[in-house]
DNA sequence: TCGCTTGCCGAAACCGGTTTCGGTACAAAT
DNA sequence: ATTTGTACCGAAACCGGTTTCGGCAAGCGA
């Protein structure tokens, strides 16, 4: 065993395909019966459906998905919709990503159907021209907001989805998630166990779903380091590099400014670098900051960034491990996960070498010293 | 006219698809002259053409590519099987890449099927399988090396593909490239005119078609600017900050170190900026740099770097646009286009402050004053 | 022994298209 | 007037599967 005739490729051209009416004239039988066979009908005998599946296999036989389509309505692809103007599309987890969901599609002969969208609308519109023509059979959701327009979408027309992030109506839903709030949390913590007292907080975008979840651990940790939210230290949508310098700059501009800064981007985090630099000042020793992400960019800003790291190729195989289960048929509500986020200590957190006022008092004269920027 | 009866979608159900049968009904025609009317076939009248063609699209009938698979072979599919393995998979271009292509590939109704694979033999297994299941007609090869054994394959196959980067053998193929010869050359003509005599290339993996090119336009660069190519100031298969760092420390601690250095990958240069940061001297201005891809860490390096950049969403919208083309059937060898990239200076070089000798001095003396690294 | 299930499979329709093969009508050629 | 093309369209097969329907044989109870 183990050469078979079939596996012989003719050099230079392609080897026809082998189709169900091979199989069942190889068996005597007719092609509904292999079919019924292999899609686990019970009318079929053991027997007969066990004899199928051998030289079925042995033949090498796969079925032509659009063939298959054309009847069932199923393609076997899972569908991904990314809207570029979104601001972590154009990260570099994309790729690890898309090769997660990729594994677990391979191996289950699905494939990949990506589509990109410039905004809210062309993005329903796209996916509704992939599900009109049978192009996906459901959609991996990256992102999602407080209130998404795509699940409202997805659950009126009963398109199977699964979304990566919550949501604030979970009613039929399937995700996978970070607990993005646990690191929050635990970033507050680890800034308070050093000793910091004043500990700000920039958030990401409010329209999404996890800048809530993100906020609410924020305050968890202040809750249970024994401190108290001061609202002057909140600020929230800063996404990319110039919003997080801008939140930055306010805050630092604060009479008492923190002396420690959680992030909720890590890329937002970046931008602090560029203010404290001005300023003569050094993260990590007059202000510590944590990020969120785990972005490769953040080890080469000096100091690296200390921040948490997701796993999102691991994301990528749960989601569409889940989207292939929900599309079989799987209860939404039962395909629901969550992972935490992992902490990397990259050095830009430390115990606090001044205290507010003294902090205040350094930037204070380091503006007096500056010369106005032109 | 504007309102058909069509058009009235139910709430909360999917409207059934508009098929081929419901197009011919409407017109008193066969299926097989509305096929062949909207087909192009020449035995058709050219006012049942018309007729047909009108209604048609009154209708709004698309027809189902499955089905149309299943008898042409063609999915109306593009194919794109990134390896993740390979250095730049990772980047954050590969989002507006797939803007690109997915922008044409709408336009014409055509869809993306993406796929990662781990290493060179799955990257082939991969696109014969989705080969095999007519799940694409034809390829978008990313970053094509010197001797690219898909291009061996797909050749021998005969299936459409078209290349984002030249190869060594050209026959058949269809590419689409930018001129990143013409950078270096730049790059080398600009620190000349700056002043700088000596001049080091770091290039690429030697793997990749475009190290080649990128080190012959950097030799032009020194031979237009009337400077003699020294071996020792040549290094490659800098591909990420670590090997960046490697090449830069060991042409810091040449006798005569260069004052300037291009990049043929800003990735590596970032890693340039922590040997030059460790020796306590400043990019831009103790040693010049110049990168090659506009990725946006560059920005936040400091000074930030100046590199070349390159319109990644174009290139995406060329390929697809010329794959399209391909599998209609024209000539591979008319399909080829090249762009220029754009420097873009955010600061990382200027005249030389001083010469190699002194530069030599200053390192050395840096050396001695240095701490040993623990 | 007869009727009735039940298990199992074949025959044929079907999905939504494409393509081959004729056949009719009309114009041009003989 | 008959033959010969030619333009144009319908009928039907086909692509590779799935699904409905029906029928045969064995098993069962009465």
């Amino acid at each position: 065993m183990g050469s078979f005739d079939e596996q012989r490729q003719p050099v230079g051209r392609r080897r026809p395909r082998i189709t169900i009416s091979d199989v069942s004239a190889a068996l005597g039988l007719t092609k509904s019966t292999v079919s019924r066979a292999l899609n686990g009908y019970p009318d079929i005998s053991s027997t007969t459906r066990e004899r199928v599946r051998n030289t079925a296999a042995r033949m090498g036989y796969r079925p032509l998905s659009h063939a298959q389509a054309i009847r069932t309505g199923r393609a076997r692809a899972l569908g991904l919709v990314i809207q570029i103007d979104d601001h972590d599309a154009h990260r570099p987890f994309l790729a690890d990503f898309l090769a997660g969901i990729s594994f677990v599609a391979s191996g289950e002969g699905w494939t990949i159907t990506v589509a990109t969208a410039d905004g809210e609308a062309a993005t329903l519109a796209t996916m509704r021209r992939l599900l009109d023509e049978h192009k996906v059979d459901g959609f991996i959701l990256p992102r999602t907001l407080v209130e998404d327009p795509r699940i409202a979408m997805l659950r009126s027309q009963d398109v199977p989805f699964v979304m990566f992030g919550r949501t604030r109506d979970q009613a039929g839903c399937a995700w996978y998630d970070i607990r993005s709030e646990d690191a929050m949390e635990d970033a507050v913590r680890r800034l308070a166990s050093l000793g910091h007292r004043r500990i700000a907080f920039v958030n990401g975008g409010v329209r999404y779903q996890y800048s809530r979840l993100r906020l609410d651990g924020f305050r968890r940790g202040l809750a249970s380091a024994g401190l108290e939210e001061d609202p002057r230290l909140v600020r929230s949508d800063a996404l990319v590099p110039n919003e997080g310098e801008e939140a930055a700059e306010s805050l630092l501009a604060l009479p008492r400014p923190p002396t420690a800064i959680v992030f909720a981007v890590d890329s937002a985090a970046l931008g602090l670098y560029r203010a404290v630099r001005r300023r003569g000042l050094r993260v990590g020793r007059h202000l510590s900051v944590i990020g969120y992400d785990g972005i490769p960019d953040g080890n080469h800003a000096d100091p690296p960034l200390s921040t948490y790291a997701v796993d999102i190729r691991k994301a990528g195989e749960r989601l569409a491990r889940m989207l292939i289960e929900r599309v079989r048929g799987a209860d939404p509500e039962r395909l629901r996960e969550t992972a935490p986020a992992t902490f990397i200590d990259r050095g830009s957190i430390a115990a606090p070498e001044l205290g507010p006022d003294d902090l205040a008092r350094l930037l204070a004269a380091g503006r007096a010293a500056a010369q106005p920027r032109r």
